[in-house]
RNA sequence: GGAGGGGUAGCGAAGAGGCUAAACGCGGUAGACUGUAAAUCUAUUCCUUAGGGUUCGACAGUUCGAAUCUGUCCCCCUCCA
């Protein structure tokens, strides 16, 4: 068990299962249900730190293969760790390079003792293996580090289900066994596809395991929704109350009101930076494409509700300009309210939560939202 | 006045008798993106009531068939007077 890391549950929703909590971590506190944007090489793409923290985000992410390839842990090491090297005081979390295991597919190799994987970025030959993943995850220095995984393809057979999650939980094991920074929490990762025993199996390993924190992984790869909210449903049965549970990849709003629900504490996801780069945003009346004809003398803002530095200073018309022109300050611009419309959502789940009424609250926010594939 | 070169879709630019409604790029219009190989990728872009209709400077020819060959004309560029 980490120093400085603790889970308080200070409420559950008598509707369902969401719960209000405080996360305390050494780099502070974090209330949950959370939303945590992805800063894969330590920075949130287009954004500063002080944009991140005033859009009311409280905790990011970084990549351990990502930032292996590129600085290499042993800078970022050098540089004082991940806080300071990209001039970050919050909490911080580092995912594995098990995503990669399946992002990369062309370019690795599975095996017992570990992955090897060819680099995106020079063909070079990497070696992962739990061990190393963990040494990484230490050097690098975030609050919260995530065991190496494979993230399981959808749709599989259940015997490569089977083998892969039982190789997860042995690689679970085997990071569990050398991590030994105390001011990190480590994170099991469940996996086991589609397939309800396997899941369950899993989550009571990794349980009996005794990790500080349990996320779902193997979510939002493609597989329909109702079997997305199954996996999560089978994982958080098995989960104890009092740690986080954290869904893995989840971004788009539906799947974080549904999981929400189930009792999830964190999400994280790429898509609201992502989909903002390539102009499209979410509001609170739908997604909006930017670069829109219908928007080139549209002087309203992007999302009337919102109150994120883009929506109060610059309409509609500007930022398709921005758009249509190339200009780089429409990514920074789409991605500072695409991340504050997440987040702010989720900030109304959490005072919903304290007063039970997050069923309602979740029911009014999809509604209003009206893109049913959750977008 | 003389000698060359050239006019192809919104723009640039291939094509030199049938496989051409015409490559490719840009521009235009839409769409996708979920633990970031992503400022990326995809579709579409002559008209259309979807059966067709009208195109490659213009007109007239040759040919079963022409953006492609022939003639005349109209423009544009370069060089020489």
């Amino acid at each position: 068990m980490s120093k400085n890391f603790k889970l308080e549950i200070l409420h559950v929703d008598k509707n369902c299962g969401a719960r209000y909590g405080i996360l305390h971590t050494p780099h502070g506190d974090v209330e949950v249900p959370c939303f945590m944007p992805v800063g894969t090489l330590a920075t949130v793409k287009t954004l500063s730190p002080e944009e991140i923290k005033s859009i009311g985000s409280r905790i990011i992410l970084a990549n351990t293969y990502h930032l292996h390839l590129r600085p290499g842990e042993d800078l970022v090491a050098k540089a004082g760790g991940v806080h300071k090297f990209m001039n970050y005081d919050g909490p911080m979390l580092t995912d594995s390079g098990g995503f990669q295991v399946f992002s990369l597919a062309q370019k690795r190799n599975i095996k017992e003792e570990g992955v090897t994987f060819k680099s995106h970025l020079n063909g070079d030959e990497i070696f992962f293996s739990p061990e190393k993943v963990i040494e990484i995850e230490e050097k690098i220095g975030a609050d919260i580090v995530m065991s190496f995984d494979e993230c399981i393809p959808y749709p599989v057979s259940y015997s490569y289900a089977k083998d892969s999650t039982l190789r997860t939980l042995r690689w679970a094991r085997r990071g569990k066994n050398v991590h030994k920074r105390e001011d990190q929490a480590l994170f099991g990762i469940v996996q086991g596809g589609e397939f309800e025993d396997l899941r369950k199996f899993c989550a009571k390993e990794l349980v009996a395991m005794d990790f500080d924190g349990y996320s779902i992984g193997g979510t939002s790869i493609g597989e329909p929704k109702d079997v997305c909210f199954k996996m999560i449903d089978y994982a958080i049965e098995c989960l104890p109350q009092d740690k986080p549970r954290y869904l893995m990849g989840v971004g788009s709003l539906d799947y974080i009101l549904e999981g929400i629900a189930k009792g999830i504490d964190l999400m994280d996801c790429v898509l609201p930076t992502r989909i903002a780069r390539h102009g499209t945003v979410m509001t609170h009346n739908g997604r909006v494409n930017i670069k829109r004809v219908e928007y080139k003398e549209d002087f309203t803002p992007l999302d009337k509700e919102c109150d994120c530095y883009t929506c109060t200073h610059f309409t509609k018309a500007y930022l398709r300009h921005l758009y249509v022109s190339e200009e780089q300050l429409v990514q920074r611009l789409l991605s500072i309210h695409n991340l504050r419309f997440l987040i702010s959502i989720v900030e109304g789940a959490r005072e919903a939560i304290k007063e039970d009424r997050f069923i309602e609250y979740k029911n009014e926010i999809l509604k209003k939202y009206g893109d049913l594939r959750g977008f």
